[in-house]
DNA sequence: CAGTTATATGCCCGTCAAGGAATTCGAGCC
DNA sequence: GGCTCGAATTCCTTGACGGGCATATAACTG
């Protein structure tokens, strides 16, 4: 399906927040704009990429745009870790479980997104 | 939060190839050369953005670099797609009422392009 | 119908990533 | 020590992507 688009609507960070945003709640586009302080037209472009992947979905509200996620291609992302996941398990299991349960890792810095 | 490189590193399509091969187990860069049809050096550069992304590690064997999956920043992949899983877990059906909130939707098709 | 609001598109430019060829570096081998 | 194999690094070119500005389009307003 969206694979090669969804991994390069993923991979921009503002698209990451723009997702992000529609977690909390579907939104106009001018909340967008003013959100992640992008012009309005290259936030426009984002949500196109968006779009494409299916990453978002479009409702017409008069006038507005108000965008709202569209979970389908996340669960997609999930099936494709889902390999991934049996992995880390079972080898890395050392590590301390799941990393939600160790939030600062000593061995793999998070750094901010 | 997932760092931006893990998502930069998983953007591009042969470098998921490359996760994918590792998956199996692990490999010196001939192999993986030889079964993602790039060229030595191009391949050495994917495998450099994987191993600064945290993906894969290096052992060396005589001359042989045998490159294996690292899987922790996979979990962190894993702990970002966390609050999807619920989205599309809890509420297909939600994120529908939500599309609908306003109910003389004429149905906005999804504007493929 | 003209005007305004909300969003999308086109164009231009700067940046960055990807790929190949050539080169270099490192580790074994004769 | 010189040679060879395996892999990494450098240089260069090219193409895609992101950003802004200006403009087009669509819908509501008076």
């Amino acid at each position: 399906m969206a694979d090669a688009s969804l991994w390069t609507a993923l991979a921009d960070p503002h698209r990451r927040a723009i997702i992000a945003l529609l977690l909390e709640r579907p939104r106009p586009v001018g909340e967008i704009v003013e959100a992640c302080g992008l012009s309005q037209p290259s936030t426009s472009k984002h949500l196109k990429v968006l779009r494409e992947a299916g990453l978002v979905r479009v409702r017409q509200d008069a006038q507005r745009r108000v965008y709202a996620l569209a979970p389908a291609p996340i669960a997609e992302l999930d099936a494709w870790l889902a390999p991934y996941r049996r992995l880390w398990n079972t080898s890395l299991d050392k590590l301390g479980r799941r990393l939600d349960e160790a939030p600062d890792d000593p061995e793999e810095p998070v750094t901010k997104d």
